[in-house]
DNA sequence: CATTCTTCGTAC
DNA sequence: GACGTACGAAGAATGC
């Protein structure tokens, strides 16, 4: 039996960016980038690797910039038009793509992926290994020599002969280069022989076999015309000659191990497809992920790991680490949620490579192979507790809470890997360390989830086999070491260093005193609440049935628009998706027509305090402490903001009084009080000092009610001729501009027509004139640099701004105005917070921090700390930064989160 | 039956 | 389609 010959494919990588890009036309994500060449490419790509399972591939670019060609032949390729904007964006995912597939590429400046073709395709032919060509491009015909070079078009399906090219040129590929010399190729700006065309060449070929020879022969060529035009054009035959010939010389890589494919980067694949939205490519790709490794005993990986798994080893361990200056620290928890789980393990990247894992469990668990964590930590406690060595982490936030619960305070915070990512690139999904690695570092590591499965499959680290546990682990703490220097550079690159530094790693620690500490609830409130919610619902709910006549399910979007719309023939206000809708404005306005509405309206706002709040807070007070833990995260929201979650104490109700109730729930402990800090109006405030606008500034300078203001510039009266009317429509058009909201916003939410509500805002820019300068600035820049930037000079990517799409391109245009008013309120009170804990730190006070809401800071103090504590909470927020307009807090306090609003 | 998507509503 | 940032409950739809 003959063995099978290798195979090497060579893909023509520059010419399928065009092809992709014009065949898969104006496809976007739904953030307006777009998408259709790297969609089309990565249908290419798949049909190659699937079909053909390649022992070698090359994917081949044109470098960018001049190459040799243009040197010897300045208007070569002049012709050419620019390739379109929104290709070129695509290029790099492209390349990403080839990349994460495990699919080796190459460019060189200088040279066109025609060269490096050549190049690769000789070279292999000398090692007997069979090329491919993967292109449809003519010029690459040239290549062909069956058996053991061919040329072959995916897309078709198609394999270009020898005697097609003969067919069609008149001599066989290694000629083609002649008769291009003859005729030339107007697409390339390659000139060849003046008025010799396709016939003529064929023909001198035909006859005299090569383009040397015809010279060489000249005064025996038959016609005199021609034999003039070649005497004329003899230079340019040449040099045309040399411009469509292949260098084969290119210096590259000849290593054949180089060209074998690897694995494709599974979570940098599905990460690139998430954000570029392609749907069908990510089942295929999850499907065939399954199928090839059936949960595969995961491949142990390169991290070199240890695991201590007695006490011994753990004093040598920490003894190691005590001699350390900096190492990484990885924590494996029960559960996500840092303040409802136990530690399960913890591994240690050292400088010098390789990793140490520590397996922990509860009390009483060294028979297992695990250590008690109580006694692990505290021979641990030197290591974690001081500030050498410096500790590095993908999310230190959580390290620190679950060693807390033991007592332990994590010092010496250096670095978080989790943090830095978010900081440089906001937008992202989510910044696990499998996908922040990958984009790091090019690797591979297993996620979280990987390890325990998820969704209701998935389960407790503590259950996971130690060694897998391990493996993983210690991959982790070993990519957050690597990491590190290289997101601190891309911090260092983007001026982001200083953010990091002074604010966001501070945070981490003032976080996660925050969520440690917790906030009182009232358990029997909140049930008590739920119950008259209930009571409440039932007769609503009754009162409902009667008028639609029938009992059905308020709850269901659905039914609801089945029961208004055609059991009760209501109109139809607006529409969803899937149907009618019957949200609170369309209620709000079928309420003038039929009484059901405002039941229904009812029912849903007691429905969502009775489920959203008193139910569920319930059930996350700490049954120990009485307190809830919610959780801070530092890496969500694409503005800088925090978000708060599990619960959400950014969302609790206060604009009705039903959900006030639901505020009274949160309590001090006995003998303190609650007490409340609220920056007033900061982004307006932001708003006037970024924009400069003068009379922004003033009314700010003076104190005055700035939506009063705001209406006497727009009406052109005095502020006490302002109408409480007029206020309200100044004071929505103010929030409006911060949300960047047009004219049709404006009048849904006035009420009035969309004509008046543009005349408004006219009046409005007519008086703030410094506000319009400001935002069209502010798009421009942003426009340009391709992100938004803060105060502080915390970055957002609004790639929208690049879109076709109007729609999208004005959505890029209301970030660039939001993002810079939204996050530098962000940092100010970021740094407000981290300024407040030092204070309170070194006042003496035992006043401790709790809460933040965007603008708003919640305290504990004891009743008699109450006046140094609210002196000192407002010296720190209103003096956190120096802006051309006062900051301005509002402070209240009292026995319940609702009361302590002034 | 489990998972994901959709709709709705709360906050700033 | 039209106002930015979040989180989460419940129903509906989809997939295994």
């Amino acid at each position: 039996m003959t063995e099978q010959a290798r195979t090497f494919y060579l893909v023509d990588g520059s010419s399928y960016i065009y092809r992709a890009y014009y065949a898969v036309s104006r496809l976007t994500n739904s953030r307006g980038f777009p998408t259709g060449a790297v969609l089309g490419f990565a249908q290419m790509l798949d049909k190659v690797v699937r079909e053909k399972k390649p022992d070698y591939i090359c994917v081949v670019f044109d470098a960018p910039g001049p190459t040799f060609r243009h040197e010897m032949y300045a208007p070569y390729k002049a012709t050419r038009q620019k390739a379109p904007e929104d290709m070129i964006a695509q290029i790099p995912y492209i390349k990403d793509l080839v990349r994460f597939r495990g699919i080796p590429q190459m460019e060189l400046p200088g040279y066109e992926a025609d060269d490096l073709i050549a190049t690769l395709t000789h070279w292999a032919v000398e090692q007997d290994i069979e090329v491919v060509v993967v292109s449809s491009d003519k010029d690459l015909h040239q290549l062909i020599d069956d058996p053991v070079v061919r040329q072959w078009d995916p897309q078709k399906d198609r394999v270009f002969m020898e005697w097609e090219v003969e067919d069609r040129y008149g001599v066989p590929p290694g000629r083609m280069v002649d008769y291009l010399a003859l005729v030339g190729d107007s697409s390339d700006n390659v000139p060849g022989v003046k008025g010799i065309g396709d016939k003529t060449a064929r023909q001198l070929l035909q006859e005299w076999g090569s383009l040397d020879r015809i010279y060489a022969n000249l005064a025996r060529v038959g016609s005199a015309s021609v034999r003039d035009k070649l005497e004329k054009h003899r230079e340019e035959a040449l040099l045309s000659r040399r411009l469509v010939s292949f260098r084969e010389d290119v210096p590259v890589e000849r290593k054949l191990e180089a060209f074998a494919p690897g694995p494709p980067l599974k979570s940098q694949l599905i990460g690139l497809f998430e954000e570029l939205e392609f749907r069908s490519l990510l089942d295929s790709l999850r499907k065939e992920l399954n199928a090839v490794e059936p949960a595969a005993a995961a491949p142990a990986g390169r991290t070199k790991h240890k695991i201590a798994g007695s006490m011994d080893e753990l004093r040598t361990l920490a003894e190691r680490l005590a001699g350390e200056p900096v190492v990484s620290i990885q924590v494996e928890t029960t559960r996500k949620d840092a303040m409802a789980s136990d530690l399960a393990g913890l591994s240690f990247g050292f400088e010098d490579d390789g990793a140490w894992y520590v397996p922990l469990g509860p009390d009483g668990s060294e028979g297992d192979g695990r250590l008690p964590a109580a006694v692990a930590l505290a021979a641990l406690e030197p290591v974690l507790g001081r500030s050498r060595p410096a500790k590095i982490g993908h999310d230190l936030k959580t390290a620190w809470i679950v060693f807390k619960k033991h007592g332990i305070e994590l010092r010496g915070i250096a670095f978080d890997t989790m943090v830095a990512a978010y900081l440089l690139d906001p937008g992202k999904q989510n910044y696990g360390i499998d996908r922040v690695a990958a984009e790091c570092l090019g690797e591979n590591i297993d996620s979280y989830e990987d390890v325990t499965g998820k969704g209701k499959s998935q389960v407790g680290f503590d259950t996971i086999d130690i060694g897998r546990a391990a493996a993983y682990s210690c991959a982790a703490a070993d990519a957050a070491r690597r990491m590190h220097p290289v997101l601190k550079r891309k911090l260092d690159e983007s001026r982001l260093t200083e953010l990091f530094e002074k604010i966001e790693l501070p945070l981490i620690t003032v976080l996660a005193r925050m969520e440690f500490r917790g906030i009182t609830a009232d358990a029997e409130k909140l049930e008590s609440l739920s119950i008259d919610f209930q009571k409440a619902l039932d007769r609503t709910a009754d009162t409902i049935y009667d008028l639609a006549k029938e009992k059905f399910n308020i709850q269901s979007p659905k039914q609801l628009a089945y029961i208004l719309f055609e059991k009760l023939g209501l109109r139809v206000v607006k529409k969803t998706k899937s149907g009618p809708s019957t949200d609170m404005a369309v209620l709000e306005e079928l309420a003038l027509e039929h009484p059901i509405a405002d039941h229904v309206l009812v029912f849903r706002t007691l429905a969502k305090l009775k489920g959203t709040y008193a139910d569920a807070l319930g059930k996350l007070i700490n049954p120990r402490t009485g307190r809830i833990h919610t959780s801070y995260n530092q890496t969500v929201a694409a503005t800088g903001r925090l978000s708060s979650s599990d619960p959400n104490l950014q969302n609790i109700p206060i604009r009705t009084e039903e959900g006030r109730k639901i505020r009274s729930a949160f309590i001090p402990a006995p003998g303190w009080l609650l007490l409340s800090a609220d920056y007033s109006q900061i982004e307006l405030r932001i708003l006037a000092h970024c924009s400069k606008d003068e009379h922004l500034l003033e009314a700010f300078r003076d104190d005055e009610d700035i939506h009063r203001r705001t209406a006497a510039e727009m009406f052109g009266v005095s502020p006490i001729e302002v109408t409480p009317e007029m206020r309200r429509q100044a004071k929505t058009i103010n929030f409006g501009i911060i949300y960047g909201m047009g004219p049709f916003g404006l009048a849904q939410r006035l009420r009035i027509s969309t004509k008046t509500a543009r005349t408004a805002i006219d009046k409005y820019f007519q008086g703030y004139r410094g506000v319009r300068r400001f935002i069209d600035t502010t798009i421009e820049l942003a426009r340009r640099l391709g992100y938004s930037e803060t105060l502080l000079g915390r970055r957002r990517f609004i790639p929208e701004l690049q879109s076709r799409n109007k729609t999208i391109r004005q959505l890029g245009e209301r970030l660039a105005i939001n993002t810079p008013l939204q996050g530098t309120a962000a940092d100010l009170i970021k740094k407000a917070m981290i300024d407040a804990e030092d204070a309170l730190n070194g006042s003496g006070l035992r006043t401790v921090m709790l809460l933040q809401v965007h603008d708003e800071l919640v305290f504990e103090t004891p009743r008699e700390e109450l006046a140094a504590a609210q002196e000192l909470v407002r010296r720190v927020m209103e003096d956190v930064w120096k802006l051309d307009v006062p900051l301005k807090v509002e402070l209240g306090w009292g026995d319940n989160w609702a009361e302590a609003h002034a």
